[in-house]
DNA sequence: CTATTGACTAATTTTGCATTTCAGTCAAAC
DNA sequence: GTTTGACTGAAATGCAAAATTAGTCAATAG
């Protein structure tokens, strides 16, 4: 088990060091000699835990969602009401993105420019997992009768929808603008929509 | 005046031809030269109308916009509900830009790659100016008391901002998926928004 | 015996340089 | 007064040699 663990704790560690990488210098100048030595392991040790530099590449753009996802959940089982719940869910996954790239200089788009199709495809599968999350506290919410019945998936994916353009994908944290008017704006949007999903 | 009106047409046969060639070959591959040639006159009359290639290029954008803008004004004008002329105007903003660069290869962020302080700082621009149409609007059903009474300005840009993930920037038409699912995307969106609006 | 390594290789990227192409100008033509 | 296209410096491109790098695997370490 100690093997295991290990193995995992490497595994952050070269993901850790993908970040440093990709932020200062961009996917393609990231090399696995670097990754290697600023982890302090063996070249061929990294492949242990990837399959290619593509694949650590969207593994650390994986991880960051999946923080997402997790605070996300701590949200949807926390103790306020189903509305609350979603604005603070609105609120944690531009956020929670905003920082988690505020240091890098291109946007996540051109620095994985290369990558595209995969990161797309990704994309859309991030997207289709969040919206399970919400869709479950607007069920909630329309068992005890304070949401319209719509289509509770279909509702989530409009909230994402509606709060996509406020996550940092082809725009750099700079290009969008300052963390406390993206947490503004994302209120605003979130506002309406609740509004809108109250209504009856 | 007959010249005003000539070279108003040649203008607009030069942004014809730019989108023809931007279309097939992205900015950096349509030369002056062969945009002289396609509308029939002298490379330094293109001069005449435009003060470099970034100009056009941009110029091009500045009038999918003015389009944008223009039909907006129309459903603002028209006889229907403020309710139906938002819903009709997001819409129009989104599957008018759809329609516009349907036949591009590269998004326009891509296209336009060398160009993109300046696309940001115009696009801004852009938002400020449809906001100003959506204000209207929202500021007539303020009047007759069917929408909630916020900032007409704020809430037409959440207006937008929810909108914006749906506009063809930084993927293709191909990527943001089929046309009657954007539509139907932007309905739903258009929905909530409006129910929220209504909301006292 | 398993886990890790880094020298090795094929493929890609970079470099340096010669050649071509092109944006923008302006004197001449219309 | 308009329009033009030959001209120019700057930028892009092509190309071959050199350098770098992703990924492998036989050797090594534990």
């Amino acid at each position: 088990m100690k093997a295991a663990v290990q193995s995992i704790e490497v595994k952050e560690a070269i993901l850790d060091a993908t970040d440093r990488f990709l932020s200062n210098f961009g996917y393609k100048k990231m090399t696995i000699d670097d990754l290697a030595r600023e982890v302090g392991i063996g070249k061929g040790s990294i492949y242990l835990h990837f399959s290619s530099k593509e694949e650590i590449a969207l593994s650390h753009i994986d991880r960051i969602v999946e923080r997402v996802k997790e605070q996300l959940e701590a949200i949807a089982k926390s103790a306020v009401s189903d509305e609350e719940k979603l604005r603070q869910m609105l609120l944690a996954r531009v956020l929670l993105r905003f920082d988690s790239v505020q240091h890098y200089k291109q946007s996540l788009n051109d620095l994985l420019a290369g990558l595209r199709p995969k990161l797309l495809a990704r994309r859309k599968q991030y997207f289709a997992e969040e919206a399970e999350i919400f869709a479950k506290v607007i069920k909630e919410g329309q068992v005890k009768e304070e949401f319209q019945k719509e289509n509770a998936v279909k509702l989530a994916e409009i909230f994402l929808l509606a709060t996509n353009s406020l996550l940092p994908f082809s725009l750099t944290t700079q290009e969008l603008g300052e963390r406390r008017e993206i947490e503004e704006k994302t209120l605003r949007v979130a506002d309406l929509l609740l509004k809108g999903l109250k209504k009856v």
